[in-house]
DNA sequence: AGTTTACGTCAGCCTTGTTGACATTCCAAG
DNA sequence: CTTGGAATGTCAACAAGGCTGACGTAAACT
């Protein structure tokens, strides 16, 4: 029943359960935004923003480089988002006090509104999830995915965490 | 310690809690995506391509309407893709036997040689993070994966299980 | 015979990513 | 004080990969 080389039963990393898991992967992500993405189409953003949003809400006061680490995107395709957010009044905008080179974010009111109307939604799939799924495999499902990050977006995510709880 | 309205702890379904797991399938994903993607960056092809080529490699003599419906795209979207992935030479158009409509596809040597480098990066990640975090996480993680999708999604999901177990 | 289905294709549009080039503003080191 | 580099913004051009709408063809169904 075990593995000989190892005392420990391997079945669990089988090619055949790496590829379910693989695609458990693509069909969950589809879930996780389908929602979201469906409050979105009504206005004229798009998951970007959605994401842009996320984060400024999750640290106000960011600055756009830390902004652009997290999202892994250029410059360039954040600034196109950013510049819509902040035209549309959900996003503000401030120089910084110290180093006046850098810009704080921060969401506005209607920005925060929204926010809220998109994570509500992302987490009310997600609360059924887990709530079907039970606490340990709650668990479960966090560990791997922590694994599955790559060493600088786990030590962001980490200080997210620690930032939020 | 307990919810005294269900007798269950309840703590792993606060919005922190949730918040986190979002934020954990956000940067998880990119992690999952980010090897194929190198392989893919080096010739013309994105992402696209690989999803095609996976479940092509998944269910060789899938119809294209099949397709259409596993990857959520239009026929459109999908027939640019497979249009350069048989001019290519990677991927097979056969007309169907029986209903002569159908497209039947299927992966040429050349495409299942892609299709291996690209699923052994994948998977490769994939068994380190299992590994990591072990057999039970993994259940776990596959139970809220589960939960996470839409009810067709998860039926297709479902069915590719039991083909290929 | 007429309708529906499966597929392909043309044309055009949108979001969101990319690179490259260049201006500005400011901090900090020399 | 000057200069180099960092942080930001902006313009332009481009590509992938979604989308809709329209049209055509062949096969199958009724």
């Amino acid at each position: 029943m075990s593995d000989p080389s190892t005392g420990e039963n391997l079945l669990f990393l089988t090619d055949e359960q790496l590829r379910q898991g693989i695609e458990a992967m693509f069909f969950a992500y589809r879930g996780f935004t389908a929602d979201p993405d469906r409050i979105l189409a009504d206005m004229a953003y798009g998951r970007a923003h959605h994401r842009a949003i996320h984060f400024i809400n999750r640290a106000p006061g960011t600055t756009v480089n830390n902004l652009l680490a997290i999202l892994g995107v250029t410059k360039q395709s954040l600034n196109r988002v950013l510049r819509t957010l902040i035209e549309d009044g959900l996003v503000e905008s401030r120089v910084g006090s110290s180093d006046k080179r850098e810009r704080h974010l921060y969401l506005t009111d209607a920005g925060r509104a929204l926010e809220q109307r998109l994570s509500d939604a992302q987490r009310a799939r997600m609360r059924a999830a887990y709530r079907a799924a039970g606490p340990q495999a709650v668990a479960g499902f966090r560990q791997v995915l922590e694994a599955m990050m790559d060493p600088d977006m786990r030590r962001r995510y980490q200080a997210l965490k620690e930032s939020g709880a």
